[in-house]
DNA sequence: TGTACATCAGTGAACGCGCGTTCACTGATGTAC
DNA sequence: TGTACATCAGTGAACGCGCGTTCACTGATGTAC
């Protein structure tokens, strides 16, 4: 654990700009997360330390440890709706929109994992916890609108929520499955890999839609799945 | 943090029963985890308190804390390989062998979140990470496994390990998810999301497969998609 | 312009806690005579 | 069958550590006179 020499020695804030430090505070916590491997670096000695402030300094800004990391998520939270919606607004086709906001999802997850992890794969953290999730929600319902245009489309069938619910789940698997399990036998280009599950999601999104809507169950055994596939195209050929 | 009365005076183990102990605490470490919502509970001291003995006790069967950790987890492994294994044999059709390990993956990663978080959406653990590992690639193995005939038969179409990393990112991102984010609006019933979760992966898989097979790229905007979906149609319905 | 004062952001020292780990020990057990 | 002994599984007390948190304080700052 290298702490290096406080940056300067301190001018004092004025009474009003008790931001101030609060910003530096959370971009310190920011930066030690980053450079380490594992969120339990994310103590208050190391943030003050960082900070190159007293530890109680911290007390001023925040109320409790508590406070301090719940302020850090929300800050990664806006940081990856911004990424996510820059992507999805890169592409007019309602597919590619879904496309490129899934490769933005997984890219951030890839870049920030320590951050990754504390959001999304850490275990339920007391109090705080309602703006998180509201953020979480936030995200959701945000990937919803932008599945919606498809539903509306014909392309995908079914409740854009659940559609969006998905989606989801296979690109966080994507990205928490490489974070957690490294040494899994994964491609060179994890962004290709990425790629290939958003795109599988969509068209498997596509099909299964129409499978949950035929007339009478289909099982998914491999001769049923291959005579339904057949059906769909007769309808998708209509177009 | 309530600790029950121990459960007997201990009768010590004769030379040679050694075992004995390492298997209670083992069982200790279990239904710790199984009682509580985080992790953090396993430790040394609340381990051996649950065993009815005192903390170095524990030193006589375990190098230290991680070792203790990695053995847990390695009971975990085996038991999800377990009834992952009695999920896939439990159907005769290969589509249907890997929808019911799916399941049985996804029923277990609920049933037991606390282990479920352990395995597979820890930081990573130091030492004796070599043997998860090994049993974590062993897990992948065994899909490949199971991936395998659907590719002989036609119905997958790509490297069976690269499909079988798919597929094992969208079933865990629906276990992770669904833990990690309780309040988000999953359906009532999660064994029939995940059910679709499975099937959406499954026919997203042939469907990709065909798209990566075009011999020219296809960009997946919603009008090419449709074209492409018919066009693998043709390729089926002369099956 | 100069001086006394109130404010309050940040300091320094200390607290209690639970953790993993250590070490000299104890006493029930199986064995040798 | 009875007794002395060696073994070693488990004990009890203590250690050092890093953590979150507290509290009385200090001293640079802006303000009132």
């Amino acid at each position: 654990m290298t702490t290096p020499p406080p940056p300067a020695p301190r001018r004092r804030a004025r009474p009003g700009e008790g931001t101030l430090l609060r910003e530096e505070i959370l971009r310190a916590a920011e930066t030690l997360l980053a450079e380490a491997g594992d969120e339990s670096v994310l103590t208050l000695r190391a943030v003050a330390a960082r900070t190159g402030v007293t530890t109680p300094a911290v007390y001023r800004h925040f109320a409790d440890k508590d406070a301090l990391v719940a302020a850090v998520c929300m800050r990664v939270w806006e940081a990856l709706g911004r990424e996510v919606r820059a992507g999805i607004e890169s592409a007019d086709d309602a597919f590619q929109r879904l496309r490129h906001g899934a490769a933005a999802y997984v890219r951030f997850g890839l870049d920030h994992p320590v951050q990754y992890r504390l959001l999304m794969m850490g275990p339920p953290r007391p109090g705080s916890a309602r703006p998180e999730q509201e953020a979480a929600t936030a995200c959701l319902r945000y990937l919803t609108e932008a599945v919606r245009p498809c539903v509306d489309a014909g392309v995908l069938i079914g409740d854009p929520q659940e559609i969006a619910l998905r989606a989801l789940t296979a690109v966080h698997g994507c990205v928490a499955l490489m974070i957690a399990h490294p040494y899994f036998p994964w491609p060179r280009d994890r962004d290709a890999f990425a790629d290939e599950v958003a795109r599988m999601t969509g068209l498997g999104t596509a099909a299964l839609g129409r499978l949950l809507a035929e007339p009478s169950p289909v099982a998914p055994s491999s001769g049923a799945y291959v005579a339904a596939f057949a059906r769909w195209s007769d309808e998708l050929r209509a177009r």
